[in-house]
DNA sequence: GTTATATTTGAACAATTATTCAGATATTCA
DNA sequence: TGAATATCTGAATAATTGTTCAAATATAAC
């Protein structure tokens, strides 16, 4: 039976347990490539984060500035920026300038996918 | 004009500069509650770690007990436990005992819709 | 009961990270 | 050109976090 447990020797000499083989096997198989999974990482962790989850909310709204931002979550002008720049370097967010201002907004349509999901969820 | 700049001098003496305020205020009036963005912080956050990541993504296509997992991610039981704990305290994964055995899966279909829309994210 | 197995728990450590502060760029307007 | 405004940058600090190790539970088999 494919599901019965099994003990693995590797080559190093350790040995590791393994339950039921043919789904971890499977789960190997079936895995997406790392460059991948380290790219959704990223994403799901610039919104796993108060600050930058209201920024994304906001600009899910409508185009704001730094300044915008800064009054809208009371924290500093320079920690909106660095945390700007973080989605902005995630393509999640992009900004147009008009004279000396600079105005974000979300850059992508996913991430207003994932925003969407997420207002489902706590809706219920 | 409402999007003019405008200096708003607050309570505490500190003057906060905000070149929208209509904007800020909008954005305010339609923010969700504080303890529902802190729940969907949590479940991104969640998400935003390669090892939870693989984790929701191995148990999306079926239940897996904890050694099967630490021999998917080559981490220690100890770890996938801890993690799993995370997962379940926040009732993304749930648990099935079968004599000494804990199978784990997906708990949430919210979860499910996320991991997806990250799939489909990274496929174009 | 006793032993073996599967999982959990708590402490400790290393690594990552969000923010502030001070100073640097960039753009506009006089 | 020079002053004023908006934003950015880098260093420093405090807080959070993922992992391992060692020891504790809990269930099953004998």
């Amino acid at each position: 039976m494919s599901t019965r447990k099994v003990t693995l020797v590797e080559e190093d000499g350790c040995s590791v347990r393994v339950v039921h083989m043919d789904r971890v096997e499977r789960a190997k198989d079936e895995a997406i490539p790392e460059r991948d999974l380290d790219r959704l990482v990223l994403v799901y962790k610039a919104l796993g984060d108060p600050t930058r989850l209201k920024m994304a909310m906001a600009l899910n709204r409508g185009e704001m500035c730094v300044c915008d931002l800064a009054a809208l979550l009371d924290i500093s002008e320079s920690a909106v920026s660095h945390q700007l720049r973080r989605l902005k370097d995630l393509s999640l967010v992009k900004n147009r300038r008009d004279g000396q201002v600079l105005y974000y907004s979300l850059d992508d349509e996913h991430v207003a996918d994932l925003i969407q999901i997420g207002l489902d969820y706590v809706k219920e």
